[in-house]
DNA sequence: GTCGTCACTTGAATGATTCCAGAAAACATG
DNA sequence: CATGTTTTCTGGAATCATTCAAGTGACGAC
């Protein structure tokens, strides 16, 4: 399916930011608000800041893009939906990384108590160094 | 162990903000900065915000408190640290809850390709709406 | 094609957190 | 207990990602 007709699909409207945001996750994952508006640029070179806060949004709440929001690091963004992997984080520069769960279905992702909480959804993320870190000392 | 004691054996210098920050979180976990500093100036007035922020850095880097930032919430700060536990967040109104893990040594927590990361640790969130969200609909 | 709705632009505001410089307090020592 | 050194605390301003508000413009159903 090609991304305008993804778009039709979940009932949003075909325009050329939309269109640039997608292309630009599609193969490099994972980038923030400030890197997706810096690959919009390159082919649509006025495109605001908040257009591009506006369509992160919009595709995150139509299921077509997955939001990680790593602590103490600006939200990422990833076309990857619906598999429920999960993510590795590094300490030194924030890059991420994606992480297949081992086990089919997630066997620890049960909580035991849950207070009352009725929960929805488990978010797993490994903290530790890339490999370009690692050198780095 | 008192937290005098406590704050000692950690190589921390011994201060009133310390203790109260450390007495504002005992019986009320999972408070995020504001809170704490509310806390604190029922007993000590002058603290200043700063004053908070630094505590509860230096208490975190010496392992005595563990912050979680749930993705779209301010960080929170907890004394229970050193048993791998996790935490519920309410998707409503962000109030946070312990959760157990159900298996002994979490089997999925072991990611199977990190890429060439080094992985240090695992971080469990799960998300749902906490009782009161859930009457209020 | 016309029109209503949704998307985008510009500009400013928010809120948690951090940086800075100086004053104050805590520990180690004589 | 007096002194000096180091660390911490205060007060104010700054930062950064993200959001709000109001007006203009474009998509697509009819």
């Amino acid at each position: 399916m090609t991304d305008t007709d993804l778009l039709r699909d979940r009932g949003l409207r075909v325009t050329a930011p939309r269109l640039a945001v997608l292309d630009a996750l599609e193969g490099h994952a994972h980038l923030d608000a400030d890197e997706v508006l810096g690959r919009v640029r390159t082919t649509l070179p006025g495109v605001s800041v908040q257009a591009v806060y506006d369509v992160l949004h919009a595709l995150t709440g139509a299921g077509i893009l997955r939001r990680i929001e790593p602590a103490g690091h600006p939200a990422r963004y990833e076309r990857r939906v619906g598999d429920n992997h999960h993510h590795v984080v590094c300490r030194g520069c924030g890059a991420v990384d994606d992480v297949d769960c081992v086990v089919g279905h997630a066997p620890c992702l049960v909580p035991s108590s849950t207070s009352g909480f009725a929960v929805e959804a488990a978010e797993v993320t490994f903290w530790g160094l890339c490999p370009a870190c690692r050198q780095a000392g």
